[in-house]
DNA sequence: TGTCCATGGATCATTTTTTGATCCGATAGT
DNA sequence: ACTATCGGATCAAAAAATGATCCATGGACA
């Protein structure tokens, strides 16, 4: 890991469950020696990425990220376009709802409309979804160029339940059908009881950038939500990429004849 | 300039107007060797601040920021709380208000309302404001810590216009005033025909964070404008900090008697 | 169609920076 | 008064970063 990304995994503990860290708890949370820690810390703060508190010398982030957020999404308005999107899903289906994007690293969760429902699925904003687990990770993988699935698949793939596609042929199998149908399901790799359905977002050269996923408690799901699912994130996914890039030509898959 | 610095100072190149840069382009900008920009940029990548396109090459910011804008306004929110109080100010004076905030990179403008009137200031987000040449930083060295101040002082200063404060002293009796009174002028320091009126934005320790001013062009500044601009930025530096931190104790001045 | 130029990208000897064990003063808790 | 933990500083050793040079590719132009 070189320096840069070690200080940017830095910025990567402060969350809305804990936006300020002393020197020496972020250290020990991130298993980096303390002078490591400060100098990479300083050299945030230096940059505007990082404020270190005057009386407290405990940190949180800084202002220059609200910047560069505002240029992010003043160029590629992203969350913007999709959040009332997902609203809307949310609202029409009373289930979670969340939208990831794959990048440096992996595919993040970068908006959550939680269900109203007191038993529901709950997903962390900033949470990396494993590829083969999630039905986001599925409908990601089955419209990205064909040699990131390729490498993927020879990947060791870790089980988190004991639906976990870790055999890498029923994996293929998976991609392929969601490479058919357009859409992907989840049932219950990455959570026990979990059921999702998810959709790709594509981009402008046909591949997904991301995807949008509904999840349920699996005890709720019926064959009429799941067609009505099906529907609202396919239906989701192409107006948020429509909105974002205008209409476009076909996708481009994993697979292809 | 460390590696870390380094690889941040990249980033702020990407704005509103250039949100979009290709490896050689930004090389020749950022000054630095072609290998070395790629390998900062790789890393950013790595660590989802910076995105590069599959098919121009090209990078731009990343979603990375998004969350952490969010996690950071989520716990201070300086924009949430201060955007209306400006957009009120500038509605109330139809003169040009902006905000910055202290930190690592100097005084940097983090929001701008702009003037409606054909005739106005405009400010850029992001821009860096020197402390001795403008109201804002007038305001926020009369607030600051004792030793922030009279480490400026010591410092060269640069001339920006020809009414530029470049001698310690007719600063130093400028912060006086501005300690005295709760306000700045900036009486064209920083450029040609520009008038402004600031007041320090206090943090929990009684320090400045950062400030509000308003600027417009000299030649619409009268007795009774100035009077009021007083009264904006005083009421609406004041409605900020009370609203992100309540009811607090007397600003501590860099002056004390 | 061929040539030229600029692009993004890779390499590795050399240079520079980073590292972390150790020590320090300050503060809080007992 | 003592102990533990904090944030912070130092510097010999270790590791990473650097950038000159080379490469393949694609676009512009004649």
């Amino acid at each position: 890991m070189s320096t840069v990304e070690k200080a940017i995994s830095l910025l990567n503990f402060f969350t809305e469950d804990a936006p300020e860290w002393g020197l020496s708890e972020l250290a020990r949370q991130a298993q980096f020696d303390k002078a490591t820690t400060r100098r990479l810390l300083v050299a945030l703060a230096n940059s505007g990425l990082i404020e270190q508190h005057t009386v407290t010398r405990r940190y949180q982030l800084g202002a220059g990220l609200l910047r560069l957020a505002r240029v992010r999404e003043s160029h590629f308005p992203l969350l913007q376009v999709a959040v009332p999107v997902l609203r809307d899903v949310a609202a029409a289906t009373d289930e979670t709802v969340h939208l990831s994007e794959f990048g440096g690293r992996g595919l993040v969760t970068l908006h959550v409309e939680e269900s109203t429902k007191a038993n529901r699925v709950s997903v962390a904003v900033g949470q990396t979804l494993p590829l083969h687990a999630t039905a986001s990770g599925i409908a990601f993988l089955a419209f990205s160029p064909p040699q990131l699935a390729k490498s993927y698949l020879r990947k060791s793939l870790t089980a988190f339940t004991r639906h976990t596609l870790v055999q890498p042929a029923r994996l293929d199998d998976a991609i392929k059908a969601a490479a058919e149908h357009g859409y992907s399901r989840g049932e219950q790799g990455y959570e026990d009881g979990v059921f999702s359905i998810a959709a790709p977002i594509l981009g402008l050269d046909g591949y997904a950038l991301g995807s949008i996923a509904i999840a349920m408690p699996q005890s709720r799901s019926t064959k009429a939500t799941t067609e009505r699912h099906i529907q609202a994130v396919r239906g989701a996914a192409q107006a948020i990429s429509t909105r974002l890039f205008g209409e476009q030509p076909a996708p481009r898959q994993a697979r292809v004849a």
